[in-house]
DNA sequence: GGCAAAACTTGATTCATGTCAAGTACTGAT
DNA sequence: ATCAGTACTTGACATGAATCAAGTTTTGCC
């Protein structure tokens, strides 16, 4: 495992179609996920925040699937697939680790796509932030206080809404008490509303 | 691994929060994964077609985190977990199997929310029907012609659509000469418009 | 084969979100 | 500190999909 690695903003840490040689895991920093599409335009399939992996889904054919690229200044360390490998061989504690960060990975995603098929622009938004929460959370960090490392067009490729959408939801939100927002500063007065809103699986 | 297993149209074969004890994999007919919502609705996650898995999401905890059940009689293999880690540890080829499966369901599972997040109706039943035919013709059967085995509503439920609306893209589709309908049974014959419409990454 | 229930299609209307457009507030550079 | 460029907000309007409401076809059962 190779650490203290660090990337500027902006700047691309895998690229989609390259061959698949490491997984990486943020240490610190976010990042931005997506896909080129067609017409010359972004798909955001997410953001990673500190601790979560880059790279899973390269194992479907061993090469990266889409472009990852640091929204902030970003430290992370990188664990090349060879010496994966070799420790999978020896570790089951390992094996089962990484079939579970897949298994969650996947979960997520199905469970994010669900929700967002069944939800309006505001339940959207809501589940978004809500989610940013309780992963900022798991990490020890701040689940009401945060700063959104991502702009509004981002917000909105990722959930499929115009950014124009997405800051008359966060308007709303604000007028309703539920949230301060102060450009990409965000304090949450009321999560239980959004969580509510956010919705989701009984 | 246990095969020759058989289930009726309807029947569960996982449910959500059981313990995952075993993979599963469809050896013929096709079975409609979706979660329960806290209205009492279904969340339709997807279809599982011959040839594919079932379950590998509950890596992540352990426990099945969606339904599956039966649309068709369904026969299947079952992989006990037990006997799987055991294979696991053995095996480096089916350690990277298991990885690319994994790692192919969070793709695909990814690219299919980036496509329905940023097309209309038309586009995602255009898609969902290409998706189909792709998977089909990847077993052997035939990607022009077949029956749906889910329901108009399913369908929706699944791409965050109206079943009204649903019925109206395939309508539009026949109209336009692209597909034929009949109840359930689909003939397509554009496959290059609807492929065009799906969209996708670049 | 006939019947009832379910699944599906089609039409009229409403409403949420996209689009277009203007204006305001950040941010980073000089 | 000022300025320029970008990001964001807000408003007016258009549009595509949801909703409500009949009708029609298909399916499964007797």
């Amino acid at each position: 495992m190779q650490r203290g690695r660090q990337l500027r903003p902006g700047v691309t840490l895998v690229r989609a179609g390259e061959p698949m040689a490491a997984l990486f895991v943020v240490r610190s920093g976010s990042a931005k996920r997506y896909s080129v599409t067609l017409g010359g335009g972004e798909q955001v399939h997410g953001f990673v925040l500190p601790g979560e992996a880059v790279g899973l889904e390269g194992f479907a054919s061993g090469r990266y699937t889409c472009e990852v690229s640091a929204l902030e200044p970003l430290s992370y360390c990188r664990v090349p697939i060879r010496k994966l490998e070799q420790l999978l061989e020896r570790l089951p504690g390992l094996r089962r680790e990484i079939l579970r960060l897949l298994g969650q990975a996947l979960d997520e995603s199905q469970r994010l796509r669900g929700d967002l098929a069944q939800s309006d622009a505001r339940g959207r938004v809501a589940h978004f932030l809500a989610d940013l929460s309780h992963r900022l959370a798991r990490r020890g960090l701040s689940p009401t206080e945060f700063r959104l490392s991502m702009s509004r067009a981002d917000i909105a490729r990722h959930l499929g809404l115009t950014l124009e959408t997405v800051s008359r939801a966060l308007g709303t939100f604000k007028r309703e008490g539920w949230l301060r927002v102060r450009a990409r500063d965000i304090s949450v007065l009321r999560p239980d509303a959004l969580a509510a809103l956010g919705g989701g699986i009984a």
